[in-house]
DNA sequence: ATCCCGAGGG
DNA sequence: CCCTCTGGAT
């Protein structure tokens, strides 16, 4: 006989992973919308997009991936002109610093390639957790829940998860779903963040999920 | 005025 | 725990 709380968690993790099959439903071709062509790519790319649109990130990539190609060209960036290349996605100067530490970082501790474990990834300087899992997820194939603006306000909006911490919320949603799902899971809370739920505007008349919510309807 | 696929420093 | 870094979009 489980006990009470016991009860309201397993109601809470079947009523989070019938969500999670109603977003795949939803968003069955969700995936990460930032342009890469390799792990260096998506690397830099997943640093540009803090607080910062991926469709902003993919204006200026383009330009950015002709100029560097290799770690050895970021370690060798002249800051000027790398800070004007990204300076349209914000925070120019701490992401040009933490790029230039970046590519040097690769090429003394790591032979010029990107790691593939997380241990490594979150020592390269302007690398978190949240970098890091998307790298893994996207470039290497290995899960985790990149807890970003979007998976961490409708985690808590979707009542999966109390905790503001990215890291206590990733590991609360790690707690909640097979491993398999931890990357698209991510792919489809950021599609419906995106589309449906958004900051200041959640269109709960036309969510997939509002019956699963118990913020549908509230002013949040 | 608020938010966008955050991270580092105090 | 807090604060700061930055530009663009709504």
């Amino acid at each position: 006989m489980p006990t009470q709380p016991d009860a309201n968690r397993s109601a809470l993790v079947r009523r989070a992973r019938l969500a999670n099959r109603r977003l795949a439903l939803a968003y069955p071709d969700a995936h990460c919308e930032l342009d890469f062509n390799s792990p260096l790519e998506l690397l830099v790319a997943t640093m540009l997009s803090a607080q910062c649109t991926d469709v902003r990130v993919n204006l200026v990539t383009p330009a950015l991936f002709r100029r560097y190609r290799t770690a050895a060209d970021y370690a060798g960036a002249e800051r000027s002109e790398l800070e004007e290349l990204i300076r349209s996605t914000g925070f120019f100067r701490a992401k040009s610093n933490s790029i230039i530490g970046m590519g040097q970082a690769l090429c003394e501790r790591f032979a010029g390639e990107v790691p593939s474990r997380l241990v490594d990834l979150v020592t390269l300087p302007g690398v978190g957790r949240k970098t890091a899992n998307v790298v893994l997820g996207n470039a290497f194939g290995i899960p985790g829940i990149t807890v970003d603006t979007h998976v961490g306000r409708l985690a808590r909006r979707l009542g999966w998860t109390e905790e503001v911490d990215p890291e206590r919320v990733e590991a609360e949603l790690n707690a909640m779903f097979a491993k398999t799902e931890w990357t698209p899971l991510s792919h489809r809370l950021i599609f419906h963040g995106r589309r449906c739920c958004q900051a200041r505007k959640p269109n709960c008349a036309e969510c997939p999920i509002a019956s699963l919510c118990p913020s549908a309807g509230q002013a949040i």
